[in-house]
DNA sequence: CTCAAGAGCCTTTTT
DNA sequence: GGCTCTTGAG
């Protein structure tokens, strides 16, 4: 019995395929990480191939992470010198190395887009160029795609002429280029471009790499974009000691699933795969081990409607399961309340864990909603993307101070915090040492520190001077191995009165802001901890700088999680709702009234991807009536829901003959209703009229028929529940010191102290797993045991 | 220089 | 509906 057995015959033949370009059409839930990892251990003990010389690539850290836990597992030696990693961080360990040969120093810092975005700011002011025409998203997303299509400032300039418009876009790109550089800064594309430009001029650096990565392995690789294909396939055309180019380069992927387009993703490096590489063996793994067939059948039948894919069809031995459900709601807040309680009750009758859940959607925004009713049932969530951990405020000055002292030439990293907390340095003075600086062609914080010598400075000057010294003071403490990153944190905390500000303002706010930032001082003692080379300040920032929000998931928290579509993809759950199944949301109204018929197609792998997620039941819905960027939209059905077919589906639609123009609370509108799930007041449609267009009667989801079910047919004893108590205005305390009690979100603790506050309480709670804590009553929703 | 109130823009998705 | 930038008064 080996490893090999629990394959199948397709996958067991991509796993021993060990010579030349293998593309692996995995469709959703195929296996694919089974296969990649089976092949590395394959070409391991099998082959005898030296694990120093495997390159695996993936989109994510989580999906590298995963892949090296697993690859560890199966794999008999050596699995630690395996190249596990994302194509940003790869590209950062090439550059570390070798960036000195593009002069740029070894310790660059990266961008991320809150720093582009002010560096492009500065850079049109510079270049008077007015941020009303040009935007500044505009520009930034011109000189992104001009990077992912490898072209640079200077061919993008040759190539502008005669064009107004795009040499506006070509003096910003060369200006904003100079100063990344002057900054000694890349941004994400710099990352992959600089890469790409290193090996095209640098042979000997070529060389080296491809001499060690004679397996490479791309995952996801239907999202790749233009310079990422260049990256590979450079790194891959090497040759052995025969001098043949082997093209030992194995991609996976799944065209159905690309839905990047808007980052660069070219789906044709999936699509002309074969023509790119002639020798290509072409394997295709459709059996999906994931989902039950009737959500397969559904998943099949939309993505069908796309011209221009690979043909496949997933098949599943799982058995059919239940049936999708689809349903229609008056109002996303109706939408989340009834999502919310049949969830609840899922878990509370049925025994079912929190993370068996996920909640998808198709803009960051629709989340809102949910985490309120989440929070009014107690039910612990966690909701990913959005604001990035990294990206609060908080921690980026806190960071921005660590860049300063990591890297004096990290302008934008200076000018954030010379003035936080305040120290009555304004505008004026900083503009004077910014001429300055342009001036005299010297980075911002070298101007600080010869400020004397700036014209017309006048009292900026004695506030300039303190600040100067508290840096240089840092940074020479940091030439002492015994003082850590936690005691630098802490002593900028402590410096500049960051902290003593905060705990003055004593508002939830500033809580939750000193709490991100202990969580920050966690994340630098760990990494201290656990470095694989010596810990460095510059090593931690850029960890920092490539952490996506989707790394910080774990599936062994028990909570419901709640995501965008996008987010989703590669992840797995029992029961999905995917809501917002409207047109207008979903698909979004820019791809609708977009004159590129591919943008739709895209949309539809989107949804393709969102219900392949699911692996025992599915439900979908949708709002008739929904708030968006202030005003109400009436929304009819996502023509999604009509590509599935009936005989799946099994659809409902809440109802209100009354369209309450008059009442435009939704609360009350709510609860003013008789329970959903009472029964009695449920309708059979009929009473819509779509805004546009027409259905036919035998797809018109709101036709009587005889699937129509309540709610989401779950359970009948739901209908015993209460929902819509009044929001209440004052906690319910039901507990006292020495009871045990639950928070959504650092679990189950004791009581140990309450004390009374104005209407509330302050609480302070001893979690198992958290330690002490203080919180206010009513915001802490804690449960007694 | 700082703070508060108002205008305007925004929302598709993110490494 | 909410965030961010601008504006104007202290």
């Amino acid at each position: 019995m080996s490893i090999y057995d629990t394959l199948n015959p397709q996958q067991l033949e991509a796993v021993k395929h060990n010579k030349g370009p293998l593309l692996i059409l995995a469709g959703a839930g195929s296996g694919k990480t089974r296969v990649l990892t089976h092949r590395i251990a394959y070409l391991i003990d099998e082959l005898d191939v030296n694990p120093w010389n495997i390159l695996a690539i993936t989109f994510t850290n989580k999906a590298a992470r995963e892949m090296r836990e697993r690859v560890d597992n199966i794999v008999g030696y050596g699995s630690e010198n395996i190249w596990v990693s994302t194509f940003h961080s790869t590209c950062v360990r090439v550059l570390r190395r070798y960036i000195d040969y593009l002069g740029y120093d070894k310790n660059f810092t990266i961008y991320d887009t809150d720093d582009q975005k002010t560096l492009v700011r500065d850079v049109c002011k510079f270049l008077n160029i007015d941020t009303k025409t040009y935007k500044e998203r505009t520009l930034l997303s011109v000189i992104s795609s001009a990077k992912n299509e490898l072209i640079s400032a200077e061919r993008y300039e040759r190539e502008a002429q005669g064009d107004l418009n795009k040499s506006k876009y070509a003096s910003v790109y060369k200006e904003y280029q100079k100063r990344l550089k002057q900054n000694n800064a890349l941004d994400f594309d710099d990352l992959l471009f600089k890469a790409v430009e290193l090996f095209e001029n640098y042979p000997d650096a070529l060389e080296y790499y491809q001499r060690r990565f004679k397996y490479i392995m791309v995952d996801e690789y239907q999202d790749t974009n233009t310079v990422q294909f260049k990256l590979i396939s450079i790194l891959a055309s090497g040759r052995n000691e025969e001098g043949e180019r082997e093209h030992n380069l194995c991609v996976v992927g799944d065209d159905d699933q690309s839905i990047y387009k808007f980052r660069g993703a070219n789906i044709y490096n999936i699509l002309n795969f074969e023509k790119q590489f002639p020798a290509t063996k072409v394997i295709k793994l459709e059996q999906n081990y994931r989902s039950t067939s009737n959500i397969l059948d559904a998943a099949n039948e939309v993505i069908h409607n796309n011209l221009g894919r690979k043909d496949k069809r997933l098949w599943t031995a799982n058995g059919e399961g239940e049936l999708l459900s689809f349903t229609q709601f008056d109002t996303e807040y109706e939408e989340a309340n009834e999502i919310v309680s049949d969830m609840y009750n899922l878990i509370l009758n049925d025994g079912h864990d929190y993370n068996e859940f996920a909640i998808l959607y198709r803009t960051n925004a629709q989340s809102r909603i949910f985490e309120e009713k989440l929070i009014l049932r107690n039910i612990p969530y966690k909701i990913v993307g959005g604001i990035n951990f990294y990206q609060r405020k908080e921690i980026k000055d806190i960071l921005a101070y660590l860049k300063t002292i990591d890297n004096g030439l990290d302008d934008i990293a200076v000018k954030r915090i010379i003035n936080i907390p305040r120290r009555g340095i304004g505008l004026t003075t900083i503009d004077r040492v910014t001429d300055y600086a342009i001036g005299t062609g010297m980075s911002f914080y070298a101007a600080l520190k010869r400020a004397e010598s700036i014209p017309g400075l006048g009292r900026g000057m004695s506030k300039i001077s303190p600040f100067v010294s508290l840096i240089e003071v840092l940074k020479s403490k940091m030439a002492n191995p015994e003082y850590s990153l936690e005691d630098l944190i802490n002593e900028i905390l402590e410096a500049t009165g960051y902290l003593s500000e905060l705990e003055a303002e004593d508002t939830e706010e500033s809580q939750a802001r000193i709490e991100n930032i202990n969580e920050l001082i966690n994340k630098v003692v760990s990494y201290e901890k656990s470095a694989q080379e010596e810990p460095s300040l510059s090593g931690f920032l850029e960890e920092v700088a490539l952490v996506a929000d989707i790394d910080n998931l774990e599936e062994s928290n028990n909570v419901v999680v709640l995501m965008t579509l996008h987010a989703a993809k590669g992840l797995e759950f029992p029961y999905v709702y995917l809501c917002g199944m409207e047109e207008g949301v979903f698909p979004s109204y820019m791809c609708i009234s977009s004159d590129d018929p591919t943008d739709i197609e895209e949309e539809r792998r989107l949804c393709y991807v969102g219900i392949t997620r699911a692996m025992t039941k599915l439900y979908l819905s949708a709002a008739r009536q929904r708030m968006v960027r202030g005003e109400t939209q009436f929304n009819r059905p996502s023509r999604f829901i009509n590509e599935i077919p009936r005989y799946l589906l099994n659809q409902a639609s809440t109802s209100s003959n009354r369209y309450s123009a008059g009442s435009s609370s939704p609360f009350s509108n709510t609860q003013a209703k008789t329970p959903f799930y009472g029964g009695g007041s449920t309708q059979k449609g009929g009473t819509w009229t779509p805004p546009t267009g027409t259905q036919s009667d035998k797809n018109n989801i709101f036709a009587n028929n005889p699937f129509i079910s309540k709610g989401f047919g779950t359970s009948s004893k739901l209908g015993d529940t209460t929902f819509d108590k009044p929001k209440p205005t004052k906690a319910v305390i039901d507990y006292s010191v020495g009871d045990t009690v639950k928070h959504p979100k650092f679990g189950v603790g004791i009581v140990a102290e309450m004390s009374k506050q104005g209407d509330d309480y302050i609480v302070s709670v001893d979690f198992d797993t958290s330690g002490m804590k203080k919180m206010k009553a009513s915001f802490a929703k804690l449960i007694r045991l």
